[in-house]
RNA sequence: GGGCGCGUAGCUCAAUUGGCAGAGCAGCGGCCUUUUAAGCCGCGGGUUUAGGGUUCGAUUCCCUACGCGCUCACCA
């Protein structure tokens, strides 16, 4: 790829350009900069238009060279910094020729990194601007820039050369800055509420706590297979039986599964877990720390995702999943005990179905093809059947139930909650009746996670746990349609020769 | 993994039924001392993703491979 005869045109001349400044005794890639920076540009607009800089005192700027409007014996240009952008106008009466004609003009090419020092002023047309006493250059690019006005639109240029994405379009680095402040805002919540960040392990020897192939991996010394975590689920309620009473971890959670606009093999999540507190207590836990990230990031609690106007404002409803579905459907599945009957119901009703599912899944397959993607406001389902929920606590007066719920924004699925299972007896048999369903399929199958089900013999209190998908929120507040565009490096297949 | 679609200059995009592969930006040369997608004049730049086939002739039609997108499946 570097080899000289790959090189097109562009890229030539801009390593003949590389000797040119070094035979001037430039050097393309100076260790510092030749003047200590005194402000962002942002700062320095800012420090202009409020009268703080003195008559004639310089500043030092830095930036990427973004445009250039060269006009004869002058020229205006602006740079680029992390706080934005500034003009800049050089003048060759100012700069002299050595420095107008032969290093700026010639040699400083678009998207190169350069310094300048000047006097800030106010052009004709209303502008903020730097007229440059001293410029310098700080690191070559060997490359063309991009469009200035399209910049890369090319998908697998954007998502394989991120850096290429960032540089040349500024509001995709605005989507990080806002993820950033999304989980700023998370922790800020919690850490407000008594919640304890805490780190489990990445590394497990069985997984656990969520319905998901893993990715496997092996550790050399102890010659030990280890799964990559699918969920942080089993270990922090380890820690609430250690007597933490309110613990919460953010991190990357890995899923050995189809990729989509809302799946990636990694994705980052929180989950957190709180004792003397119920799938009630959560749900009220999650509007309101949903309405804290929004207040933070978006100044309201009205937002609009793909076009469609969200409210995020609590409470929000909760309704049950049978009445979800039977709203949407006309099928009571509390009239059907078990997966034959229930299947029956769903045929009869001209309703699509997988004819091999148990009971649950057929519940789950109606409320997906059904009801999510109605669920543009923010909404609760809650009450889900007892074979897909094998960690949730069954309710007290109907056990094919549990104490869980979801939460659907936008169409999409964001988490996922329940009153955790605490006893230690009905859970193991939830585990061994779970691994007798997926004996079939024996990748799914692994053995019990003993240290676990010792951890509830010690005792767990009433706990509300919660997880989330932290990508999928980002998506929610930064209006992307794709979890590829709130991840930085979402997973691509590698090219072959 | 299945189905459908896409891949053209550094970037963004055109190219009629199968008939000389183009434009804007970027680049290079020239003019231009308050421009801002600066402007004006001129010039260069292509293995049309890769490999094969049909044809007098292929960016266009066919096959294979690679990558990407959409979608389905998978996701206790």
């Amino acid at each position: 790829m570097d080899d000289a005869e790959h090189l097109n045109e562009q890229q030539l001349l801009r390593r003949d350009k590389l000797s040119a400044l070094r035979d001037l005794g430039v050097d393309p890639y100076p260790p510092r900069l030749p003047r200590a920076r005194t402000h962002t540009n942002a700062e320095a607009i800012r420090a202009y238009s409020e009268g703080r800089l003195a008559a004639d005192e310089p500043v030092t700027l830095v930036g990427r060279l973004l445009t250039v409007r060269v006009m004869g014996k002058a020229a205006f240009a602006h740079i680029e910094d992390g706080s934005g952008r500034v003009q800049i106008y050089l003048k060759r009466d100012v700069l002299g020729a050595a420095v107008y004609d032969e290093l700026f003009k010639k040699l400083i090419d678009l998207g190169d990194f350069i310094t300048v020092t000047g006097v800030m002023f106010t052009t004709r047309t209303g502008e903020v601007s730097c007229e440059v006493r001293e410029l310098g250059l700080l690191s070559k690019m060997l490359t063309p820039m991009p469009d200035k006005w399209h910049g890369v639109r090319d998908v697998e240029t954007r998502l394989r050369q991120r850096y290429v994405d960032l540089l040349a379009n500024p509001q995709v680095r605005d989507v990080f800055r806002t993820r950033a402040a999304i989980i700023r805002a998370i922790r800020d919540y919690l850490d407000g509420n008594g919640f304890l960040e805490v780190e489990t392990p990445v590394l497990q020897p069985i997984y656990g706590g969520a319905a998901a192939r893993p990715f496997t991996t092996h550790h050399n010394q102890l010659d030990q297979e280890l799964f990559l975590r699918i969920s942080f689920e089993l270990y922090l309620k380890r820690l609430l039986v250690g007597g933490y009473e309110r613990v919460y971890e953010i991190g990357r959670d890995f899923r050995n599964e189809g990729i989509s606009f809302k799946h990636n093999p990694e994705f980052t999540q929180l989950e957190f877990y709180e004792a003397y507190t119920d799938y009630h207590g959560m749900m009220r836990r999650v509007e309101e720390m949903v309405a804290a990230i929004s207040r933070a990031v978006k100044g309201g609690l009205n937002i609009t995702y793909q076009g469609r106007d969200i409210d995020l404002t609590p409470p929000w409803p909760r309704i049950t999943m049978r009445d979800a579905i039977l709203g949407a459907t006309g099928v009571d599945y509390a009239l059907y005990p078990d997966a034959s009957s229930l299947a029956a119901a769903i045929r009869a009703a001209g309703l699509r179905y997988e004819p091999l599912a148990s009971r649950g899944k057929l519940i789950d397959g109606l409320f997906g093809d059904y009801v999510e993607a109605t669920l543009v406001q923010p909404t609760f389902i809650i009450d889900y059947p007892l074979d897909i929920s094998p960690l949730a606590k069954k309710k007290v007066d109907d056990p094919t139930t549990v104490e869980r719920f979801e939460y659907f924004i936008a169409g999409m699925e964001l988490g996922n909650a329940f009153t955790e299972l605490n006893d230690p007896i009905d859970q193991r048999a939830r585990f061994v009746e779970l691994r007798a369903a997926l004996a079939g399929q024996d990748e799914n199958a692994h053995p019990l996670d003993e240290d676990f089900l010792n951890a509830l013999n010690y005792g767990l209190p009433p706990t509300g746990g919660f997880g989330t998908g932290i990508d999928r929120l980002t998506m929610l507040f930064t209006d992307q349609p794709s979890i590829r565009e709130v991840i930085l490096f979402p997973h691509l297949r590698t090219i072959e020769d």
